[in-house]
DNA sequence: ACCTGTGGCTGATCAC
DNA sequence: GTGATCAGCCAC
């Protein structure tokens, strides 16, 4: 593949077919390669561990000076790991500036210009899927072999895993689940999982990782040569984007993601390709294993590329930038209520597109890469798009897909980058250059779009929802847009829908041609509402957008009578909280009167179980009274007794009341009063 | 040990 | 009751 050919984003060293990387803990590290004829073989390389100082150190080591002038001007190397660990000590005890690379397998590849997966496609991958149930532990693999063993088999599924060979081991809740219970019960009955390719052991240590603004604590498993790739993390991960899943449940995300039903091994190999395979082609990209590039933010990963290719050229580094806050996009709201025939603007890659028309790149860039980088990765993602469309097997279609959806990523990663305190190249500057031509590009459009006679309801930083001129052309209206643009900013009039109910900023739903709702925005579809909130909401807003506000208090009487009643199955009346920070840190910060109570934490403290940051708890409120405070009145929901409904009605049907009030303005005589311009 | 950014809404709690 | 603050979630 072409693409593969560019070595400031694939890397500099095109050796292929490399499928993992083990560091020995010294000097050492084993390629693990896959030959043409699918053999595997290892290969030992040495290399010397790094770092940057900022000036000369005073250690004695092989230094080398690095051109250009900047901070980090000189790179320090080392006969092994524990030198390398051993100088980074006493120079920051020294107070000497110096900047390293934690993971050694990083720092490998990243000096060598290697990376994983040259010239292979994902079905040259061996990929082993496992799950585990009170008795039995099921297997499968990509050539379509299975086996089912006994719980108590332990020694056996070693041998399976050593005969079978995979590159990447696939479970759902492998690190948090199955993984712990096959160590404990390993350790029980004082058997070893020798699962590395060097027949080396599973070996774990505590891990923790970010997703969007959730950090989730977990053991992270390892073993030698091989990948853990856990499903139900790939499922987070695109549900930070997605916002679909209700619960992180295989069954849930399998059928979101329109997998089949089917054997549990079969839906987590599915699950692992349709989510996974874009990683795949980040582990080409960037200097990781292929388990490390699934966890790693995107903004720290493109930090590598731009150190590898500093580090190639041997070219000093720049200090990080002093943390500074800037203005975001423009976020604006004009009109409340329903409007009908709302077409929607959208400026395609708004700043991506900003960021190469005006030269918004980082000033600390000497080697001027930022530039190509993005130009790069733009180009090749209309290739890959263009290709796919052409493509003529559905295998070579989700490879490109794969390839396509990544160039995305790494794209929108790049203005985050600049804004990112640990970004080496990081420029607030340029950061807020980008914003504030984006605000003043997108209020542009809003006032020639009013000069044309639409009627804009809300604009988001790069969109606009507006009601067109009556009897406008799109075509014709699209070219009156475009012409205010500058060069290099391309316009797209990309959605029609039959209404919007233009609720509160970022909030807001839309019903389609086809006559499906689509709710947008926290206020009106949060995870951290009941369910019961959240479906009288979708109704409630579905009779208005349809004229139908009358029927409304009909619909809320009803509710309130199945609350009243009994009638709801308790998870409809739960709330679900993801727990952010530890047990105790929680009690810390409550001791400290720095956080109030909360029910999810109280009730995870009251029940004994070990809670987990990113742990999920659902709970319910007891009581008689209307006015209670829910960490003092509420119980697990795994506790429920069906036989004895003890949930507080006063309670739910007060949140039932204030959630009527919301919608009240929208609702009276069902008539536009609020919208002067619905038609 | 880990980390892209800002803007916006809501519910729960608590001090007044 | 009211406003301030925090935590959590969501849009882009």
């Amino acid at each position: 593949m072409a693409f593969e050919e560019n070595a400031l984003l694939f890397g500099f060293d095109p050796e292929p077919g490399i499928v993992a990387a083990q560091f020995d803990g010294g000097s050492g590290v084993t390629l693990y390669v896959r030959g043409k004829d699918g053999a595997t073989t290892t290969r030992a390389e040495t290399f010397r561990p790094y770092l940057w100082t900022a000036g000369r150190p005073s250690i004695g080591a092989e230094v080398v000076l690095l051109a250009g002038g900047l901070a980090f001007d000189h790179l320090v190397s080392f006969e092994n790991w524990g030198e390398l660990t051993r100088a980074r000590a006493e120079l920051k005890a020294a107070e000497h500036p110096v900047f390293s690379l934690g993971d050694p397998i990083q720092q490998y590849l990243l000096a060598t210009g290697k990376t994983l997966f040259k010239m292979l496609e994902w079905n040259d991958l061996r990929r082993m899927q496992i799950a585990v149930d009170a008795q039995s532990i099921q297997l499968s693999d990509s050539t379509g072999w299975s086996q089912t063993l006994d719980r108590s088999e332990l020694g056996m599924l070693t041998t399976v895993i050593r005969l079978r060979d995979p590159d990447v081991i696939e479970g759902h809740d492998l690190f948090k689940k199955i993984l712990p219970g096959l160590a404990a019960h390993a350790r029980n009955a004082k058997v070893k999982l020798l699962w590395g390719r060097d027949g080396s052991a599973l070996s774990s240590r505590p891990s923790r990782i970010q997703v969007a603004e959730k950090t989730i604590t977990y053991p992270k498993y390892e073993a030698a040569g091989r990948h853990f790739v856990d499903t139900f993390l790939l499922a987070q991960f695109y549900d930070v984007t997605a916002r679909v899943l209700e619960t992180y449940e295989l069954a849930d995300i399998a059928a979101h993601l329109h997998i089949p039903e089917g054997p549990v091994l079969e839906q987590v190999g599915a699950l692992s390709e349709a989510l996974g395979a874009s990683y795949f082609v980040q582990a080409k990209i960037f200097p990781y294993n292929y388990q490390d590039v699934i966890v790693r933010g995107s903004a720290t990963k493109a930090d590598a590329l731009f150190l590898r290719e500093y580090l190639r050229q041997r070219h000093s580094l720049p200090d990080l930038s002093e943390p500074r806050a800037f203005e975001g996009g423009y976020t604006d709201i004009f009109f409340t209520g329903v409007a009908r025939n709302v077409w929607h603007c959208d400026v395609a890659s708004l700043y991506p597109s900003l960021m190469l028309q005006f030269g918004c790149f980082p000033a600390s860039d000497r080697l001027g890469i930022f530039r190509g980088i993005l130009t790069d990765l733009r180009a090749y993602r209309l290739q890959a798009k263009q290709q796919m469309r052409d493509a003529t097997t559905p295998a070579t279609r989700a490879s490109l897909k794969a390839l396509q959806s990544t160039f995305k990523i790494l794209i929108n990663a790049m203005y985050g980058y600049l804004g990112f305190s640990q970004a080496r190249f990081a420029d607030y500057e340029a950061a807020a250059d980008v914003t504030a031509r984006g605000r003043a590009l997108l209020r542009d459009m809003v006032e020639r779009l009013e000069a044309l006679g639409a009627q804009v309801i809300e604009i988001d930083t790069d969109g606009i929802y507006f009601v067109p001129p009556a009897g406008a052309d799109l075509a014709d209206l699209h070219g009156r847009l475009a012409e205010i643009l500058p060069a290099g900013i391309d316009v797209e009039i990309d959605e029609q829908y039959e209404a919007m109910f233009s609720y509160k900023a970022k909030n807001y739903a839309l019903l389609d041609n086809e006559g499906v709702l689509i709710l947008r925005g926290g206020a009106l579809k949060s995870r951290g509402l009941e369910k019961f909130q959240r479906l009288f909401m979708e109704q409630t807003i579905r009779l208005i957008m349809q004229g139908r506000g009358a029927e409304v208090e009909a619909l809320r009487a009803e509710y309130e009578s199945k609350i009243r009643n009994r009638e709801w199955p308790i998870e409809w009346l739960a709330k679900t909280d993801t727990l952010q920070d530890s047990l105790a840190q929680y009690a810390r910060k409550i001791e400290g009167s720095s956080r109030n109570r909360a029910a999810a934490y109280e009730l995870a403290l009251k029940s004994g179980r070990k809670f987990e940051p990113g742990d999920q708890v659902a709970y319910y409120i007891t009581g008689t009274k209307k006015n209670v405070a829910a960490y003092e009145n509420a119980r697990l929901v795994s506790e429920w007794d069906a036989g004895k409904r003890d949930e507080n009605v006063e309670y739910y049907a007060a949140k039932l009341q204030e959630l009527g009030k919301k919608f009240a303005p929208f609702v009276e005589g069902a008539g536009p009063e609020q919208g002067s311009f619905a038609f």
